[in-house]
DNA sequence: CTGCAATATGCAAATATAGGCATAAAGCGA
DNA sequence: TCGCTTTATGCCTATATTTGCATATTGCAG
């Protein structure tokens, strides 16, 4: 982080954050992962209903998570931004350290 | 991020965001960067409210985002995952790229 | 023990967010 | 144009989150 914050700079940072702490989105973005894909195949992936997925892709897309696509009346999402997944590696691994230690500490 | 996601992981990975999508939060730890800091110091380097900044500090520590130590009826409180400010400078350095991109499609 | 300072907690209000349901909008084929 | 499919939107409810205010708790000094 910087040295000076300024407070439109954390109200972003924050959003940023915000997005992408809903598991449904990330599960969203994670189906993605794999390429393109129609609202309907994710609403069949994901389990949920067609309007919250709907809904949800509408987020991530006004914030550039993921690109639209349509072709005829079928809609195509694409990732937007690939650093999300960086994003969630970073948080896996350091989740992964954290779990460590305190295994280690309870085995002593 | 991996191939197999369960709704496990995703649902932990998702409450770690939540924990870094409050502005107010994002400023404590920013303030905490420069070393550890008592909660009197963090009430008045943020301008909030005592019980608000020990709430937040609450909830940072539940999830092992800070340290507490105690020392007399004071309490200091320290950065517990330096991995936190790597999260912040990705979203701020992606954030940067996007915004350029935006700039270089407007200048054509 | 009493008073004071620092920190934590409980309660209530305001706000935001996610999800379900119904329905609108858009595109395509007959 | 009509019907069907796919996607988007509006409204409502339930739930979570943040904050302020009052108050409890803890530790220290006198």
């Amino acid at each position: 982080m910087q040295e000076n914050m300024s407070e439109e700079m954390l109200e972003l940072i924050a959003q940023r954050f915000r997005i992408l702490s809903d598991p449904m989105r990330l599960r969203i973005l994670h189906h993605l992962q794999s390429g393109e894909k129609s609202v309907g195949q994710l609403v069949q992936a994901t389990g949920a209903s067609q309007p919250n997925v709907s809904k949800h892709l509408s987020t991530l897309k006004t914030h550039g998570l993921v690109r639209r696509r349509q072709d005829g009346n079928m809609a195509y999402f694409s990732i937007g931004s690939p650093f999300v997944f960086d994003l969630c590696s970073s948080v896996c691994s350091n989740m992964k350290v954290e779990w460590e230690q305190r295994q280690s500490l309870l085995g002593t």
